[in-house]
DNA sequence: ACCGGCCAGATTTTT
DNA sequence: TCTGGCCGGT
């Protein structure tokens, strides 16, 4: 116990120990805030306020929550156990729907439907409505439900922030949705945060059960809460409904860049407003990086009005200045940033490419740092970009895996009853939709038809029925097998991987690795799994709530990553790019009060990504840019100009094109 | 059923 | 400028 709080600076330790209440943690970058949460965890557990079912840990990613429970078992090291409830929000609640599934209006396993799935359904009721998708575009209904599902607001509540194109006939669409997903047995992202929030809000007796239970709840990244997750946790914790008040949440006002997906700043602004009896303990010591870098990116936040009062400060080494790279356009920026890497990597023999980050606003800017990463022979990753898990052939085997565990699931039905091609033609399909008009399962009304056939008949009606033999043959095995079993199963049946090979190009390659890649994704499920059998339901969760999975045994190589991607992580290199108005910060609006907003959330996002920088920190920007097949003057960020002189060092290049560029024009 | 051309869209995306 | 999705032709 002693050792756990020697290694503790003093507002660490106050943190730690500050069992009892609700207690507001301000972790500024590089604070030491996962030490500090870990350790809590531990405290509570060998002190023994908790045992490891009492504490509920709640986080933003899966990586998060494995990393603090990796050391939580550390510092228990076998003197108890690493809380049960530990993981995402979305993770959580899935834990309790499917345990408290006898309120909820399901009557089979749900599954979970992604952005995706989600676009295919809205895009599916907009066409059977025959509205002109021009002027009702599924994505903007589709924003606009997950941003109402974000504030809590369920159909039939009033709402404000629809854009004016669909204004119209969205609560009729909302409806429709709605209905739609009990009808499929399908939940949403936002919904599982709502509905869990529903669920204790109406049934005391719930709400009890899980606020005896959870004696402490923890939350990593307040900052990034939305209101229908602060809902969530006032229903948990807040004593005015009957909750402990043992609240801890960690968070760094300066660091919330998720406002665009719902994430409400106020919910950590106003903490102490509502916890009135809440303690506050700031972790302003970073151990990060150099005072240089610390000291420049308190400079650019302290433009910021919607923030705390708290000051980050480093003991480290004082550090070498900022550079400011000066480009006369973009291409000369990717060029120098890859000189600039060459150089350092031949000057100090104790970096390797993965100690170098790249960080930019857009994935479009990737290109030209691709192009002479590749010329200069230095190994790269994308970090990012699209995800392993929205990869076609991937949510293909996924499709036929949630039809198997439920088959109402009319998103995959419609995804796979084609797929590899079994001539069942868009004909087909469209009349089957037209026969069944969006009422109840679609599975259902199929196998009535399948039955009694009054649509089809002949080859159609044979092949056809052929699917119908076969998903239900799976649909009977399930129980008894394994989802490796049932996989290979799958692909043998449907010929999926053959398809591929006979095509034999190059993405088909890739996609056969890729269908590789999710079979030891099922084979590492299956080895922490006591039973595997019939556990499709934990299975497909697990992979519908999963990041990437993680690409070990690689070889060091430079990361190139969003500002938003690079959250959490930190590198002894850091080159921000394109750091010019109108990229970054990219703002865009007319109204000044939103402007405002986004901006102080772009000075945020470039706030993340300087305190990425452990030794050295790059910011460059471009004279001449194109964008979109234009070549447009851009302007140095305001960021520089927030940045004391005296910390950066400029490296001007000029403001004519390259040369290169001028002989190409 | 498949291919090719045309048009719209193009920040960020923890789940 | 580049890409991905959709429609219409074979």
């Amino acid at each position: 116990m002693t050792d756990l709080l020697a290694s503790l600076n003093s507002p660490q330790q106050e943190a730690v120990t500050t069992t009892e209440g609700p207690l507001l943690v301000l972790a500024g970058a590089g604070s030491g805030k996962t030490k500090m949460l870990t350790s809590r965890i531990a405290y509570l557990i060998q002190t023994g306020r908790a045992r490891a079912h009492e504490i509920l840990a709640v986080t933003f990613t899966n990586k998060a929550a494995r990393e603090m429970r990796e050391r939580v078992v550390r510092i228990l090291d076998g003197t108890g156990f690493a809380p049960y409830d530990m993981g995402t929000f979305h993770s959580i609640c899935a834990k309790i729907l499917r345990k408290e599934a006898a309120y909820l209006p399901f009557t089979k396993p749900f599954v979970i439907y992604d952005d995706s799935d989600q676009h295919t359904l809205i895009k599916s009721i907009v066409k059977a409505k025959n509205w002109d998708e021009k002027l009702y575009s599924p994505k903007a209904f589709q924003y606009a439900i997950n941003r109402l599902k974000c504030d809590a607001r369920e159909p039939g509540d009033p709402f404000a922030q629809v854009s004016r194109m669909i204004e119209r006939k969205f609560p009729e669409l909302w409806e429709a949705y709605h209905r739609a997903m009990i009808d499929n047995n399908a939940i949403d992202f936002g919904e599982m945060i709502t509905m869990t929030y529903r669920l204790l809000r109406d049934h005391e007796d719930v709400r009890a059960f899980y606020q005896r239970r959870y004696k402490y709840i923890l939350v990593d990244e307040y900052q990034d809460t939305n209101r229908a997750q602060y809902l969530l946790l006032s229903h948990l914790a807040k004593p005015e409904f009957g909750g402990r008040g043992n609240i801890c949440v960690v968070g760094d006002e300066d660091q919330s860049i998720y406002g665009w997906r719902g994430a409400d700043i106020k919910n950590i602004l106003d903490f102490e407003k509502d916890y009135p009896s809440a303690k506050v303990v700031k972790l302003e010591q970073n151990y990060r990086s150099t005072q240089t870098i610390v000291n420049a990116a308190s400079h650019v936040i302290a433009n910021n009005l919607e923030r705390k009062n708290k000051t980050l400060y480093s003991r480290e080494s004082i550090g070498d200045p900022i550079i400011r790279l000066q480009c006369p356009d973009d291409r000369f920026e990717a060029e120098q940033v890859v000189k600039e890497i060459q150089a350092q990597l031949a000057e100090h023999h104790d970096l390797s490419f993965h100690d170098f980050a790249i960080l930019y606003r857009t994935h479009a800017q990737s290109r030209l740092f691709e192009e002479f990463l590749r010329q200069a022979k230095l190994p790269y990753k994308i970090v990012g970009g699209l995800r392993f898990f929205d990869r076609k052939e991937i949510k293909d085997v996924m499709a036929y895996l949630k039809l198997v565990l439920n088959p109402d699931d009319s998103v995959s039905f419609r995804r796979i009853i084609n797929v590899p091609a079994r001539g069942i033609g868009k004909t087909t399909l469209d009349k089957l939709e037209a026969a069944w008009g969006q009422k109840g399962s679609l599975w259902t009304f199929f196998c009535k038809e399948m039955d009694q056939p009054t649509l089809f008949a002949g080859k159609t009606l044979k092949k056809l029925q052929q699917f119908r033999d076969m998903i239900e043959r799976w649909m009977t095995e399930v129980a008894v097998m394994s989802v490796v079993d049932l996989y290979h199963k799958i692909i043998d049946e449907t010929n999926y991987i053959g398809d591929l090979r006979n095509e034999g190009s190059d993405e088909s390659h890739e996609r056969i690795e890729n269908l590789e890649e999710f079979n030891t994704v099922i084979l590492e499920f299956e080895e922490r799994t006591e039973d595997p059998v019939g556990k499709l339901t934990d299975f497909l969760e697990s992979v519908s709530l999963a990041d990437a999975p993680e690409t070990d045994g690689q070889q060091s190589s430079i990361q190139l990553m969003t500002f938003h991607g690079c959250k959490g992580l930190e590198f002894p290199m850091v080159f921000m790019v394109g750091c010019e108005e109108g990229l970054f910060p990219s703002v865009k609006g007319d109204d000044d009060r939103v402007i405002e907003r986004e901006l102080e959330e772009e000075r945020r996002l470039c706030y993340v990504g300087m305190t990425r920088a452990r030794r050295l920190l790059y910011m460059s920007h471009a004279a001449f840019r194109r964008v979109w097949g234009n070549m447009l003057y851009q302007y140095p960020a305001r960021f520089f100009n927030e940045i004391p002189a005296n910390l950066v060092q400029v490296r001007d290049h000029g403001r004519e094109y390259s040369t290169d560029r001028v002989r190409s024009i």
